[in-house]
DNA sequence: GTATTTAGTCAGTCTGTCTGACTATAGTCA
DNA sequence: TGACTATAGTCAGACAGACTGACTAAATAC
């Protein structure tokens, strides 16, 4: 076995085993969606809607959250904004400052959301056991930890 | 607990789960590279270097491999072989074709890849218990063949 | 009251994906 | 053998999503 060949080898091992799963849960999620009346959510608009508060989000604070800059967040606001599933309104705390808050169409998003994921999760146990998902969240939590 | 609370706990659990340490590898490996004199390499050029084979590779294979279309492939191409990692050669075997092979500095590249990758895993052992990673890898190869 | 910092917007740039169209070559079939 | 279809790779343009710098309005610090 040459020095190439085991290079491939060892990538997938582990690079891939970390990817491909992430990118057909994904892709699961997002199908699903489409099909229960959410085409226009994609893979970048979860960086807003995993983190956007019940009450709202700053821009700042969703950007610094989601680790990109404040206009990229802004773009992807926008195009939440223009499919109706969030709204501004100011921040009373703050002139400067504006609330992206959910909208009753994206309350409801966000609830499919869990039922999909439960859905796949209760799937995943039948399939590969009682309690797997629990453990491999365990593991993946410890290797996430020692990559620090 | 509101119903937005526990999605974003349950998102949290898992999908941020996957990703999270997938970043952090990627974030290690290329900020190494870097330093050790592969500046020019990023997470893009990953679609090709993980399947390129060692007697080289058609540009139609590598998309396809990598699931992505033979332009984006060709543009990845087009930026490691201005960078001095790939090379063109006409393939024997069809006029139409081209082989896309590593250079001396890529071949050095890949073998870099390799010891950055084991020392990583090395680490990771020690810091989680012995054979951590590859009980990890068996179970992420499970939830991979549970997803299809 | 002045200076500095912050929130958000605007415009432009870059990367990396896509599509359609094209030319040259290969394969198939009658 | 010629016509037709398929394939390999290239070209040009479009789009999504990330970035930077500059700007205005509001908040904070002194």
């Amino acid at each position: 076995m040459t020095q190439k060949q085991s290079y491939t080898e060892a990538a997938r091992s582990f690079g891939h085993l970390l990817r491909s799963p992430y990118e057909k849960l994904s892709r699961r999620i997002y199908g699903e969606l489409a099909q229960r009346g959410f085409p226009e959510i994609r893979f970048s608009h979860s960086s807003l809607l995993r983190t956007i508060a019940p009450e709202g989000s700053r821009l700042t604070d969703l950007a610094q959250q989601a680790g990109i800059t404040k206009q990229s967040m802004a773009y992807i606001v926008s195009d939440l904004q223009d499919s109706g599933y969030v709204t501004h309104r100011p921040d009373p705390a703050d002139g400067r400052a504006k609330l992206v808050c959910l909208t009753q169409r994206g309350e409801h998003l966000m609830a499919t959301m869990i039922e999909i994921s439960q859905g796949i999760a209760d799937e995943i146990n039948r399939t590969c056991g009682k309690d797997f998902l629990e453990r491999l969240k365990s593991q993946l939590a410890k290797l996430d930890q020692a990559l620090n």
